[in-house]
RNA sequence: GGCGGUGUAGCUCAGAUGGCUAGAGCAUGCGGUUCAUACCCGCAGUGUCACUGGUUCGAUUCCAGUCACCGCCA
């Protein structure tokens, strides 16, 4: 890292986005936070003084909107849904140091003050907005990228003309400066790829942007004007100074801001890499050392959303497989700047063979071969022969070639360079067999032997806290040591460091095997469950009538009938005939059923016709009714409506 | 439409500033081993390195074009 200065003590600090109060938390949240936490845990095992911050947005239409919906005060809705968030850290094992609330005063009032100090200085004016307003997302589209109905690009719901008085930031100002900035710091943004988009877009040009609204009173009050409330995206930027002391505790503020890198979703690098460094530089405050951008995750290969049900609960994973197996899977899985695909399998496949098979395994049978041979004595310090020195060589090439993949957020591959040695520590107990050491009285070879691989186990036990803290832990645990490897520098291994007397203490598998088949059945039990109808999330309650009379309910006439024959109508996908039986007649009646039921399914049945119905030709065929029958909104699945007891035919509905 | 990227083993991907047998992990097959969580270790594979041309003694790697997919922009 170069922004600390040589012999300076050394300074690191990550934000992760301040997450959208409004939002439940899914794997997206917890694959910033995991990220952000491994990072900064890892800083912290090689010295830096870090300081790690997490927080909530909790201002903004949205949230006005649904707080009155459930008839609460925003900050009362505020209030409640934090705690999903909060939650979910301490489930996820997530060390922050800090947790800001746009909501907070000391951030209130950071914001007014920097929106001052930008009025006053000129970079802020007032203005006229104008433009296609889409409420639901609270944002302005532009004509170009608007559909032709005038709907909003990413929600299709219809757009709203709008103009205002906004206040505006001269962001148009700062542009080449910025420019300059990140010709010189290559890796300002990063992957390299959105850098490159970063600079184009910044060379197109820059407009200067809206950060006020009058249509709302969510938020934080425009200093002077009350009409005016700062625009959620300019507030919650902020917050990465307000906890940092940029007002409070200048101290505070000079020692961290100088190393300050943000983590964020591909989806808001704009805001992140183009408006807010703009707005530091107009401030005189260095812009941020680097913005990450993560990728998305989608879910057995499909995007994930709310409509499709398919949302990963990052709790229901914690409770399932714990909360180390899925840090590991989600760091481990893919390169931390694409897309990834999440699926349970995927995770069950991780967990067998890099959790279990590989490090697991090899702390179990050494423990193992410690008990078996030295009464499970900590081998003594031995000198290293050929292959150890060769294992020596490697391990310190490790711990370099990690220091270098994670300070460049390269996860995956510092975890595929830990499990390279984890794997050398396993091949080394087939190429030196100790259980023949131990026979044929090799004391010293034998010694030599678990010794390295105590001190493999010992190291990776340091190199993996980062990613899997509570695992280290009980990795360092059973190896008979003292305290918490989390809390210990990487740099301070030293080979054949003993404590006299020491014994290893062999407890729980680390991570049992997961028996396939048994998880693939009980997969598919669950599946089934979620994929019931009758026990599926009740839906949104849809338009509801106006009122009505009870004369207006007597006019329609609704008997019991039986359906006697059913006849397919040619080129029709969607109709039967059917013949009903009325008891005091007989009709037939065109349904637009076929999709749902097999005319099997359906002869024999008694249902609910709406007897008094105008008669229609439908395809050529006169039907004489309409039978009841009821869907769900998507579509997928209809039920006829039918008497629960036996009555007779022709009876009336009342 | 503009700019950029990607297309390599069944899957996920590395890689070569052009040159001897193109790699890793997972999955598959065979063998070894028994300290261990049916684990570990070894071996074996298979690939017209998207397509078509060009440069070159030689290209999968460079160049041009085509197709497909992705990202950003308009």
């Amino acid at each position: 890292m170069q922004e600390n200065a040589p012999g300076a003590k050394k300074n690191f600090y990550l934000t992760t986005p301040i997450y959208y109060v409004n939002d439940i938390p899914h794997i997206g949240h917890a694959y910033t936070t995991i990220a952000a936490d491994v990072m900064c845990r890892y800083k912290r095992m090689k010295g830096y003084d870090v300081f790690f911050l997490t927080g909530t947005d909790e201002h903004g239409q949205k949230i006005e909107q649904s707080a009155s919906a459930k008839g609460l005060t925003p900050k009362q809705l505020a209030d409640r849904t934090v705690v999903n968030f909060q939650d979910l850290w301490k489930a996820l094992g997530i060390s922050n140091d800090e947790f800001i609330r746009t909501t907070e005063d000391r951030h209130r009032r950071t914001v007014q003050a920097i929106f001052s100090k930008l009025l006053d200085q000129g970079d802020i004016y007032k203005g006229t907005y104008e433009g296609w307003y889409c409420v639901p997302c609270e944002t302005y589209v532009p004509e170009s990228s608007m559909g032709d109905d005038k709907t909003c690009p990413d929600c299709r719901r219809p757009l709203q003309k709008m103009q205002e008085e906004s206040y505006f930031f001269r962001a148009s100002k700062y542009v080449d400066q910025l420019l300059a900035y990140y010709e010189k710091n290559l890796k300002g943004v990063m992957p390299k790829s959105r850098y490159n988009e970063i600079v184009s877009f910044l060379r197109s040009g820059v407009r200067d942007q809206s950060i006020s609204r009058t249509t709302l009173k969510w938020g934080i009050p425009v200093p002077g004007d009350d009409k005016h409330v700062v625009y959620v995206w300019f507030d919650a930027l902020i917050n990465y100074v307000t906890a940092c002391g940029y007002l409070d505790d200048p101290e505070k503020f000079a020692k961290y801001w100088p190393s300050v890198h943000h983590l964020v979703g591909k989806d808001i690098i704009r805001f992140h890499c183009v408006i807010w460094p703009i707005m530091l530089l107009a401030l005189g405050v260095n812009p941020p050392v680097s913005v990450f951008a993560h990728g998305w995750w989608t879910v057995e290969g499909e995007k994930m959303s709310k409509s499709r049900g398919n949302v990963v609960d990052p709790f229901e994973m914690v409770e399932r497989y714990g909360r180390d197996p899925f840090r590991y899977f989600l760091l481990r899985e893919v390169p931390f700047g694409l897309d990834g695909d999440f699926s349970e399998a995927a995770l069950v496949g991780r967990i067998n063979s890099d959790l279990a098979n590989d490090l697991g395994n090899l702390l179990n049978r050494t423990l193992q071969m410690i008990d078996n041979f030295c009464g499970g004595n900590v081998p003594a310090e031995s000198e290293p022969g050929k292959i150890e020195q060769e294992i020596r060589e490697l391990a310190a090439r490790t711990v370099d070639d990690v220091d270098g993949k994670i300070s460049d957020f390269a996860f995956d591959e510092a975890l595929k360079s830990i499990w390279a040695l984890i794997g050398r520590g396993n091949k080394y107990i087939d190429e030196t067999m100790p259980w023949k050491l131990a026979k044929e009285g090799g004391e010293e070879a034998l010694n030599r032997v678990l010794n390295t691989l105590y001190d493999i186990l010992r190291l990776s036990a340091l190199l993996v806290a980062p990613f899997v803290p509570d695992t280290a832990s009980r990795l360092w645990d059973q190896l008979g040591l003292e305290g918490n490897p989390a809390e210990l520098s990487i740099d301070g291994f030293a080979w054949g460091e003993r404590i006299p007397g020491q014994k290893v203490k062999k407890g729980k598998v680390l991570f049992p095997r997961i028996d396939l088949d048994q998880w693939r059945r009980e997969k598919a039990a669950r599946d089934n469950a979620k994929a019931d109808p009758s026990k599926a999330e009740p839906e949104a309650v849809p338009e509801h009538e106006e009122t009505v009379e009870v004369e207006a309910f007597k006019a329609i006439e609704l008997r019991i009938a039986q359906i006697l024959a059913v006849e397919e109508i040619p080129k029709s996908k969607k109709l039967y005939k059917l013949n009903i039986d009325l008891g005091y007649e007989k009709r037939t009646i065109v349904s637009g059923i076929k999709e749902f039921f097999t005319p099997e399914e359906l002869v024999g049945k008694r249902i609910v016709v709406l007897a008094n119905l105008k008669p229609a030709k439908l395809l050529g065929v006169e039907s004489n009714g309409m039978l009841l029958a009821v869907g769900d909104s998507k579509k997928t699945t209809l039920a006829l409506l039918t008497p629960d007891k036996d009555i007779p035919l022709g009876s009336r509905v009342s």
